[in-house]
DNA sequence: TAGCGTCCTGCAATCGTTGTCAGCAACCGC
DNA sequence: GCGGTTGCTGACAACGATTGCAGGACGCTA
């Protein structure tokens, strides 16, 4: 028992056309051909169609790209895979998105699944174990990184994210100016770029701003929902809740909200909301959400220019590494902590 | 030149380890072999990595799955992304998607390219053209469609659905329960499924309260923010303004009510809002939003598990026609419309 | 008419794997 | 000791396209 193809090959074509099958195929890619109507009312007729296994056997080159991210549900990866969409169009490539559900273990499965089915890849790494970025580089697919790095590579490839420390610092220079002093943070895991840099950029900046943070005031979650709304129920259980918090990425930032929500805790009254990343969303709260927003469809086009540019060999070898810039948009969930919040602050301050 | 594959072969493998390539291909299939280690430690030492393209073009395999969707932005998509992923894991297979951005070209472009690449597709078609599907039955490839049917096909596929219609019609049952003889619909584009079929049950449920529907009481959107956004101001600029709205879809709902709050329309005070789809910041927004919620994920896990039994050939021929139901979960956002607003209607009705 | 370039064509050799088939050894039961 | 299993193996022919190469047909110039 064989395959299970249904369709004509490329020498029923030439056989019912009356030339070879190598003319057929040269019709096929533009080349002119004498015969070139009749072929293409065979091909009609037969319902020909290339097969797609056999061409990349061939020619290996498949004209598709991989996208790799670890959660399709966040609208961020969203708007990426849409940018990089637009932009790889244009070349006649199409983009296959893969989810790997935040796990290493699953990004190396579905990296191995696609190697061999792409001509590139471009990867929103799970975590900063270069595991999976080694193994791409091994089989000599082209790579590029969006959002994330991994650590010690001894190859690096083109990257491109934000300055999430820089985006970090102007959310907690925001709420310092405002007159806060206990300001809390709901971090992503350190084991990523994004979690780890905002984490640094954070504690950076209430370092520079003379002000402490105790533990309490530092929970994680794990860039997902679930984990940004337990993570704000630990901060708000605290004897001394904080003030005002920076959530460290959207979804978390959707988790934290219900929390507050459900603990009827009022926004910005007593604790001001900073969130990661905009969202359709973000205006329609009331009040309005503050975030630190980044361009997102951007980093799509700019990974996928990027990518093209290696996949055509068109670029010289040293990779590059692009670094966009985050803006605070300000909207009605942060403002000065209220003069109760501050007062019981100072009297727990000096009990 | 020719191809740029690195990588090795499997007689690489076969001549390094003493075996033949057949040996070697057994053993990665599992088949007992006496060479097994030696062959596993020349695997490593070579970095070999079988090539897809070889083994799909000799097997008629590919183990890979694509879901085409019209819009990944859409969560009810990602959802049922979810859900279809997890279904496949179980047997192995992997989960491409493509986006169709809602246009039936691109949806011929990308089932074009996605032909010959996988077992079996997912579609939730863009339009109800059946010219699509079309071209998937005769590559023999098995279809399962969900969210939509295409019309006059003389082939049907695997379908899973929701009931559209009576979600709809709850949606107004409810209104009209609350009181409300005015009430409009953003409805999405009529030449698909779930624009069609909530339109058509918004409409029956009307007539069955004897409700009339006046033409500046429906208006139509995209299914997409931008479209909700005008048809909402188109809706609210009429003379005599609706007291109540049912939008037909998520990503709408969000443009409609970004209408509503720049025309500052208070909710539910002058206007009742009912959403189609769930959604994480339904009952974060003030007031909480009412919405006609369906199952999503067990739409992708369903058509799933349909898809992996066609591909397996474990079914009979008769395709399977699943429909879910729809359940109203109601939020501050209906109430009784207020005393002026009703009577600012009988008012202009006896005019 | 010979000589040369251009255009189009078919042949045949791949690409890397899988599955069929025959073959060889070892082992079983009688 | 002999036929009949097993259990493993290698040779070889596909799978369906692409592509380097050689060559035929044709037109043009000298």
């Amino acid at each position: 028992m064989s395959t299970a193809r249904r369709g004509s090959t490329i020498s029923d074509v030439a056989d019912r056309a009356g030339v070879s099958a190598s003319t057929v195929s040269r019709h096929l890619h533009g080349d002119a051909v004498r015969q070139g109507e009749a072929i293409d009312s065979v091909i009609k007729i037969l319902g020909f169609r290339p097969s797609r296994a056999a061409q990349s056997l061939r020619s290996g080159r498949t004209g598709s790209i991989a996208l790799v991210v670890p959660d399709i549900t966040n609208p961020f990866f969203a708007a990426v895979v849409r940018g990089a969409e637009s932009a790889s169009a244009a070349e006649g490539f199409t983009v296959f998105l893969s989810n790997t559900e935040e796990s290493p273990e699953r990004e190396a499965q579905v990296i191995d699944n696609v190697l061999g089915r792409v001509d590139g890849i471009i990867l929103a790494p799970a975590s900063e174990d270069d595991q999976n970025p080694a193994t791409v580089h091994r089989a000599g697919v082209p790579l590029v990184f969006i959002d994330c790095e991994t650590t010690g590579s001894p190859v690096t490839f083109d990257t491109i994210l934000v300055d999430n420390r820089r985006g970090a610092r102007e959310a907690v220079e925001h709420l310092a100016a405002l007159g806060h002093r206990d300001i809390a943070i709901v971090s992503g895991p350190l084991g990523s770029t994004p979690g780890r840099e905002r984490y640094e950029g954070f504690m950076a900046a209430m370092d520079d701003a003379g002000l402490p943070v105790p533990d309490g005031y530092v929970a994680f979650g794990g860039f997902k929902e679930r984990g940004g709304h337990q993570a704000m129920l630990r901060l708000l259980g605290q004897t001394r809740p904080p003030t005002a918090v920076f959530v460290g990425n959207n979804l978390m930032t959707i988790g934290a909200l219900h929390a507050i929500h459900e603990l009827a805790v009022p926004i910005p009254d007593a604790l001001s909301v900073v969130g990661f990343d905009d969202h359709v969303f973000a205006d329609l709260l009331h009040p309005g959400l503050t975030v630190v927003e980044r361009p997102m469809e951007e980093q799509g086009v700019i990974a996928m220019r990027l990518l093209l540019n290696r996949i055509a060999g068109r670029v010289d070898a040293q990779p590059r590494r692009i670094v966009l810039d985050t803006t605070l948009r300000v909207r009605g969930s942060t403002a000065p902590p209220s003069p109760t919040a501050a007062m019981n602050a100072r009297a727990t301050r000096h009990a």
